[in-house]
This record gives structure tokens, sequence and C-alpha cells, in this order.
DNA sequence: ATTGACCCTCCAGTCGACTGGAAGGTTTAT
DNA sequence: ATAAACCTTCCAGTCGACTGGAGGGTCAAT
């Protein structure tokens, strides 16, 4: 199989397959006389597992640890599950934050529906003046 | 007050609010006769905004956006509003596509747990093998 | 034989929000 | 007087995950 046909079969485009290579997230492939890569099965399926794990929300460099944990010759895995609670706890927080973050927009905007063209201040505009100066204090460390 | 005061009072390193500058976030302050930049009350005030706005989330482009808007002599701010309504509405998105990404990884971990030992495939881990093939489908496009 | 679609490598650029550092001028404190 | 701590500009680098393009080789079909 040429580069050009894995990444149609996965979908994933011929160059972000020759980056993946190049970070180490795929092997070498073997070469034809041409040059030209040559990828077999297995590679269908490492590829694919690291478009899905990256579809999950995991970085390359997550995806690349696993692989490496899971490809070294132990049975045990205890290692990635560990990976994957902790990326579940990181996302938890997230949503947490984001969570806060929603809510301080919405108090703001109902806010300032209320008080539209009631200005006092030197933005001319309640949103700044009233809105996000009291609600940003909740929201901080949401950044993300 | 000089820009390491400034810097102090808000809590934004003096580098990075040059750069402010330099992206038009704060206007060219005025020069003491050094050279030297020289901030006035407003300009923290302005600073200040555009820390709790950051802090709130919206990109630093957004939050010219927002300064544009509300320093130019309208006291209608619709726009600003209509601004946050938007962001309000991408965030929500976002906490949906989290959510669903963290209950992936929860079936994955769980299912993974009751599994462990138990491979047979190519990588001998089965969270590899069952976990996150099957559940990575319902998470796609929750990549941020 | 020639076109066009593919493949190769290598280098550079993108996005956002800074951050680091060099080389030099100024202010403040001792 | 001198050193430390500040300020100035400008240029380059960082992170992650690619993407674009130049310049060239190869393969399949007409």
């Amino acid at each position: 199989m040429k580069i050009g046909e894995l990444a149609d079969a996965v979908g994933v485009p011929p160059k972000t397959i020759r980056y993946y290579e190049e970070i180490g997230l795929l092997p070498e492939p073997a070469r034809q006389p041409s040059g030209y890569r040559h990828y077999a099965a297995a590679d269908v399926a490492r590829l694919e597992f690291v478009a899905k794990a990256k579809a999950l929300g995991l970085s390359l460099e997550e995806v690349g640890d696993i692989l490496r944990a899971s490809s070294s010759d132990a049975v045990n895995c205890d290692h990635v599950v560990g990976l994957l609670r902790t990326k579940r706890n990181e996302i938890d927080e997230w949503i947490r934050d984001a969570v806060a973050l929603r809510d301080a927009l919405d108090h703001t905007i109902r806010a300032s529906e209320s008080r539209l063209g009631k200005s006092t201040g030197a933005y001319q505009c309640p949103v700044i003046e009233h809105g996000l100066h009291e609600r940003a204090l909740h929201a901080e460390g949401a950044t993300h």
C-alpha cells in the first residue's frame, strides 16, 4: 500500500502521515525500490488508532505515550489506563471551568440587556462597566 | 505611572503590555522625556478589562472587537452583547463535546478495568483493542 | 512519448499569545 | 561614582499540529 492509499483508507492526508512518522508515532515503513513508502495492514490499524485517540481529545504526545506503553512487551497496561484516567480528570476540570464561564457570560448578557443604553462611564458600554468586571472574578483560570 | 508599575498594578508583565500595545489593544501611551511610557488611571482600567475579558475566555482579537465596538461614540452596544452571546454559545458547544468525551473515556476506563490482562490482539492492550476503537466514534469532532 | 497523478525530500510558514535576549539608555539608591 | 534596577527597541524563538511549496523522481494511461 502506498501512502496515498493509506491516507484514503484512514482519512488522514499523506503529509500528516509523514509528519506522524517524523515525530515517531508511526514506525519507518518499508520502501519500494522506487523509494515510495510501503505500508501493510498493521499500519492502517496503528494510524487508525492514532486518529481515533486524537478524536478522543488526546494530544499526539499522549498518543505516543500510549503507543509506547502498549507496544512494550508488557501485557499489563495499568499505565495506559492511568493515562486515560488522568486525561479524564483534566477534561472534567476543564468542563467545570467552562460551565462557570458560560454562567458568567449568561449573567453578563442578562444584566446588560436590562441596562442597555443606560451607560455613564468611560467606555459608554454597560457590558464593560458592569458586566465583565464583577463576573470575571469568578471565572479566573478558565482560560484554556 | 511607568510600565512596571502598571504591570504590578494589574498583574501583567511589561512585555505583555508592550505586546498588547503593538497589536492595538492598548493605545500608544504618552512618553516621558526619557522615552519611558507614561500611563494614567484609564490605562489601568483598560488593561484590567483586557485581563478580565481574557480570563473569561475571550481571545485577544475578541477583546479588541469589544474595545473597538464600545469606544466608538455609540451608546448602543447591541454589538457587544451580540458578541458575548455568540461566545456563550460557542462555549456551550465546547461543554457538550467535552462531556461526551469525558463519558467516552469513563466507558473506556471502566471497560478496560474489567478486562485488564486479557489481551489477545496486536497491541497487547485491551484499552486499544476494545476501548478506544468503538467509543471513539461517538466523540468525533470533540477535538479542540 | 507525453501528460497527469502520484511520490520523494527539505525548508518555511501558519495560528495565538506571548517570552527571551541582545544592546543600549535612564533612574534611584547608596 | 557606581551599581542595581529599571526602561527602550528590535529580532528571534516557543508551543502543537500541521500545511504549503519548491524542485525533483516515478508510474499509469493514452
